[in-house]
DNA sequence: GATAGCCGTATTTTT
DNA sequence: TACGGCTATC
């Protein structure tokens, strides 16, 4: 989508002399300038001292483009948060003449702390440090009137926009259930997320939905937005480049405002953001553009959202004349670790390269350190211990003696159920844990519900809001009703709740829907009036008191009830901290997070996505398993870009530990409620054997064998590898594996066994092969019969109970009933 | 108009 | 296995 920059419209007259008593801009006085560099010359300011060479010149590089290549732990948001205080303190600019985006508010709001703490708690006064998305709000709502909007548009989430769109589709007489609307939902944003209008979206994108229709349906989807008042995510992105193009005057004031642009996390703008950054950072020729851009290509994990690893890539040719300054001195972690990371993502092309290296040299650091556990329940056993072991801080090793923070840990895994079964653990451990990411406070049913209550009395136009809890608590308003009431509104183009007000006047409605309407329409006029009369806490408990909505689950006797009025009065809690109710709702739909309770000492689990821009002591990496890491759909939707970005998760992932890191994997994993054999990630296969150790067999291979009853058996002949996954041998080890787990299961009659060769896609022509991929055929016959005794590596004898196609359920004498793939149990 | 069971599906996630 | 969404039913 490069070519869409064509049309940025490009200022080649000269800017307007600045009348404003602001410090000069950069590069107009000379004698301002040499002054500066004379009082630098004499004493540089504390701030800039502790700086490394790099760091500093990316601090004082203050015009024209930078690129700063901060690879991980190499003081990244230091630079950032220094720079602004430098221009600050050099009077290059004023506060809120900086542009400085993030991508989460986390960054944002740890910016500005920092910066605070740098200059002195004035952070008051950078109104323009925020996200891509509040900024683009803030925008926005100065400017609405040029979208079609009102400045007090709402702005929906996912959620809303794929109730909105289902209507759409249903509106234009098509199946909903062959075109989904969360699908079409996944594509308008991809589209957004690309700066396309429905215009522009390519033919075949378009062709490729609801018969043909997709771009007749964006359309609708962006006209029905108009209506409404709202705005989508991408909106808020798209509606200012819009503006910005069709609107020179006002894109000036903004060139003329921004002497300085800072852009964190670069590699993960997508193209959207990229355009309207470049419009926003466009200057007129012979004039500095002073862009200062940080990113890390090798951090970029979120391709599938969007992310255009590409923009940090070609920053050079995009801003010429840039100055690219690389840190590649690392603070966070022991030589090992950053060794093995490095390695592995050598492995990765395209990139700008970068090598990280450390002064800390200390015999003491352990390698990193590669486990191998029989299956999940055994891995989360293992790193269970070892948590104990050095929270206990025994004697294991080298973290021998001292005593571990269960804070300074962390468990990064790759897919969210993966987490289960370390809770799990956990809790019968009596460990504590915290659970980062996961669904979201605002995500919530009760919270949601809530929240449509006052958006609809704060906007009495949003029909979503109203639509969500026309019905809620049941008041005999069903379908019928409200699609009357849609039909009525859509007809005379106006809001359902002047719809309902209106209706309620008429004969139209059976009595009991009338009067129930009658009531609610009440409601929200009484709501509405309260709005400027008492404190928005006030209304807030009132509304959910008169509209019967905490009573609905009061009245409601199951388990999550006490739960979901306990999340309600959370709710009211956190509003406390805004001045009005329009303000909340705009901070939440902003910001969907809530805060968790920092004061317990406790051990993170969370994905390795969530887990990017943190740092914890001791790291532990879970389920490096092919098929898992790197997932399979990754590679089978992604391609060798896909692997790319798996091996760069596993980067982000190595590089979060400052001191242990220890992976693991496992030879089985339930998947999906299948059990199934894994095959160890190739992930493992790129580590430097220089810095990584493979475990001696510290989990308990033997005893747990045992302990299912199964004990001595094949198992042992197909497992050479658990005890010989010593370093010079690796590749031996692996091959000996992938044919043991060939031979023994691989050849099995029924299920198909495929080997996937990545012949081309491997990096340097390497071949990747032994893909071990289990499929479900159901129209295959099983060479097995309801009744039949077999065998199973991991659960012992058993009598076959049921069979679906290749899945058989098994009653084994010892582990109780369980579904598995025929492929994996042999008759005896 | 409300509810019980059935079917299909199943990364990563911010705003 | 586990959940959400939809259909069929009362």
């Amino acid at each position: 989508m490069t070519n869409s920059f064509d049309d940025i419209p490009f200022f080649d007259e000269e800017p307007a002399p600045r009348k404003n008593p602001e410090p000069a801009a950069g590069g107009l006085g000379i004698a301002a300038r040499a002054m500066a560099a004379r009082d630098q010359r004499r004493a540089a300011p504390d701030y800039l001292s502790g700086l490394n060479p790099e760091q500093r010149e990316a601090v004082e590089t203050l015009d024209g483009p930078v690129l700063v290549l901060a690879g991980a732990g190499t003081g990244k948001t230091r630079v950032l948060t220094t720079r602004i205080a430098h221009i600050l303190a050099t009077g290059r600019a004023f506060p809120s003449q900086m542009l400085a985006v993030t991508f989460t508010n986390k960054a944002a709001r740890e910016m500005k702390e920092r910066i605070g703490v740098l200059v002195g708690g004035a952070v008051e006064g950078m109104p323009w440090l925020g996200t891509f998305h509040s900024i683009g709000v803030k925008l926005l709502r100065r400017h609405a009137e040029l979208a079609g909007l009102r400045s007090d548009f709402t702005i929906l989430d996912t959620d809303d926009v794929i109730r909105l769109i289902k209507q759409l589709i249903q509106a234009e007489g098509l199946d909903d259930k062959r075109w989904p609307a969360r699908q079409f939902a996944g594509m308008i944003d991809g589209w957004k997320n690309k700066g396309l209008l429905p215009k522009d979206i390519p033919e075949g994108d378009a062709r490729a939905f609801a018969n043909g229709k997709g771009r007749e349906l964006y359309a609708a989807y962006q006209a029905r937005l108009k209506s409404l008042n709202a705005c989508d995510f991408g909106d808020l992105l798209l509606h200012p480049i819009a503006i910005f193009r069709q609107n020179p005057d006002v894109l000036k004031d903004y060139h003329d405002r921004f002497r300085y642009i800072l852009v964190d996390e670069y590699q993960d703008t997508n193209t959207a953001q990229y355009m309207w950054l470049r419009l926003l950072a466009q200057r007129p020729k012979g004039v500095a553009q002073n862009v200062c851009c940080v990113g890390d290509d090798d951090q970029s994990i979120y391709g599938w959202r969007g992310a255009e690893v590409d923009n940090i890539l070609r920053f050079e040719k995009d801003f010429p004349g840039a100055k690219v300054i690389k840190l590649e001195r690392n603070y966070r972690s022991t030589e090992h670790i950053l060794g093995a990371a490095g390695h592995l993502i050598a492995h990765n092309e395209g990139r700008l390269g970068k090598t990280l290296f450390t002064d800390r040299v200390d015999p003491d650091d352990e390698k990193v350190i590669v486990h191998a556990a029989w299956d999940s329940e055994e891995e989360a056993r293992a790193v269970g211990e070892e948590i104990e072991r050095l929270q206990r801080g025994d004697g294991n090793g080298n973290s021998g003696g001292k005593k571990h923070a269960l804070n300074d840990m962390a468990i990064l895994v790759r897919a969210s159920f993966q987490m289960r079964e370390f809770e799990d653990r956990f809790v019968t451990l009596g460990l504590n844990y915290r659970v980062i990411g996961g669904p979201r406070f605002y995500e919530r049913l009760e919270i949601r519900d809530a929240m449509a209550y006052f958006r609809l009395t704060c906007q009495p136009a949003d029909d979503l809001a109203f639509e969500r809890i026309v019905n809620t608590p049941k008041r005999g308003l069903g379908d019928t009703t409200v699609r009357y009431l849609h039909d009525y509104a859509r007809a005379r183009d106006i809001p359902m709740l002047a719809a309902a007000s209106e209706i309620i006047e008429t004969d139209e409605l059976k009595p009991k829907a009338r009067k129930a309407l009658f009531d609610l329409v009440q409601n929200f006029r009484n709501w509405q009036q309260k709005l400027e009369a008492v404190t928005h806490l006030e209304l807030a408990e009132q509304i959910l008191e008169e509209s019967g909505y905490t009573d609905m689950w009061k009245n409601d006797k199951s388990a999550e009830a006490p739960g979901r009025l306990e999340n309600l009065k959370e709710l009211i809690r956190s509003m406390e901290a805004f001045e009005s109710m329009r303000g909340f709702l705009e901070h939440v739909s902003l910001v969907m997070e809530a805060e968790q309770n920092e004061d317990m000492d406790a051990v993170s689990i969370m994905t390795l996505h969530s887990a990017k821009g943190l740092e914890f002591d001791t790291v532990f990496l879970p389920g490096w398993e092919e098929g898992l890491f790197p997932h399979q759909r990754a590679l089978d939707e992604g391609g060798r870009s896909g692997l790319e970005e798996e091996r760069r998760l596993a980067y982000v992932g190595i590089t979060r530990a400052k001191h242990r890191c220890h992976i693991w994997f496992v030879s089985n994993r339930r998947i999906h409620g299948l059990w199934q054999s894994t095959m160890p990630s190739r992930f493992l296969d790129e580590l430097p054997p220089s810095h990584v150790e493979v475990a001696a067999s510290d989990n308990s291979y033997g005893g747990y064998g045992g302990r299912g009853g199964y004990g001595q058996s094949r198992f042992d002949k197909a497992e050479p590898f658990a005890n010989s996954y010593s370093t010079p041998g690796w590749r031996r080890a692996q091959a000996n594996r992938t044919d043991a787990t060939r031979d023994n299961w691989g050849t099995r009659s029924g299920h198909a066994v495929e080997r996937i060769g990545y012949g081309e896609s491997g990096p340097r022509g390497r071949t990747i092969e032994g893909e071990l991929v289990a499929k479900s055929v159901a129209d295959t016959p099983s060479k097995f019969s309801i009744g039949d005794r077999v065998f199973h590596i991991k659960f012992g004898n058993g009598n076959i109970s049921a069979i679906e196609g290749n899945k058989l359920t098994i009653d084994f004498d010892k582990a109780g009933q369980k579904r598995v793939l025929d492929g994996f149990v042999e008759r005896v």
